[in-house]
DNA sequence: TTGCATGCAAATTTTTTGCAGCCAG
DNA sequence: CTGGCTGCAAAAAATTTGCATGCAA
């Protein structure tokens, strides 16, 4: 993904493709983790947006599907682009560590869910995290 | 799950059975349904724990494993009991309806997850909501 | 040009910390 | 009795709001 894709996505989905947010979905996208808003700052070099910039951009991006908001139970958001193929985290419960989970089988299940519920009828978005001690934290 | 109940499981896992405790685990009981700070004072008649006690109450018996902290994207932490049959949620990203998931898989998917990964090999615990928007929030 | 985006200041909300007093075991 | 639990005050951290200015289309 370079600029160039992510300034049309941005437009399709009636965005202006401003110098910050093609920052943030940058950092984003080359991080390949989630990050909270200090680590998004962190990582950007030249344009470094407001935090209260940052916060409703990344309502925003999420409230249209370009990235996704992930809990690490650390207390704040984590964000990260939406996958094209899905996968989720293991999260240490005492380091914080993060391992992804690839392969997941979860849009069967979720298609499953959804036909079987009486107040909804299509998704938008899902999480699934898995908090565990890493083998480095049980000694 | 009656008082004594609560009292048993408290002590196995050697947290003193107080009148706060034994008053927070039954509303979580009978609402079926993760509540957040506020909404746990609401439910208790007699005892109105501190909200700081109410915090670090939900941090022991999260860390033990007697209730399970809940992100439903509204930027605090829900808590329910941990399910002896699992279930998850449907949450719509409008209004904030909860609906339960029931039969849910994932017990599976979360061994072969952990077989596979190399920083871990046992969970303590896991979340899977999916987030949508509900049929009369579409209109 | 025009309205969405951003920055700044300030407020609000959520969660944490320190310390003194209390009560379950 | 005694160490874990709780309350109160206060601080810290995360997030939101209002308004003036800026910039993408």
């Amino acid at each position: 993904m370079n600029q160039r894709d992510h300034k049309k996505i941005l437009r399709e989905k009636k965005l202006k493709a401003t110098k910050s947010r093609l920052a943030v979905l940058q950092v984003l996208e080359s991080q390949r983790q989630p990050l909270d808003i200090e680590a998004i700052k962190t990582h950007l070099t030249d344009t470094r947006p407001n935090n209260v910039t940052l916060y409703r951009m990344m309502e925003d991006l999420s409230r249209v599907g370009i990235v996704r908001q992930i809990d690490l139970r650390q207390g704040r958001a984590f964000f990260e682009m939406m996958p094209l193929e899905d996968h989720h985290h293991i999260v240490c419960a005492s380091c914080n560590k993060i391992e992804d989970i690839h392969g997941c089988i979860l849009v069967d299940e979720i298609e499953r869910t959804i036909k079987k519920s009486k107040n909804f009828d299509s998704s938008i978005d899902h999480v699934f995290e898995i908090f565990a001690l890493c083998k480095a934290c049980k000694n």
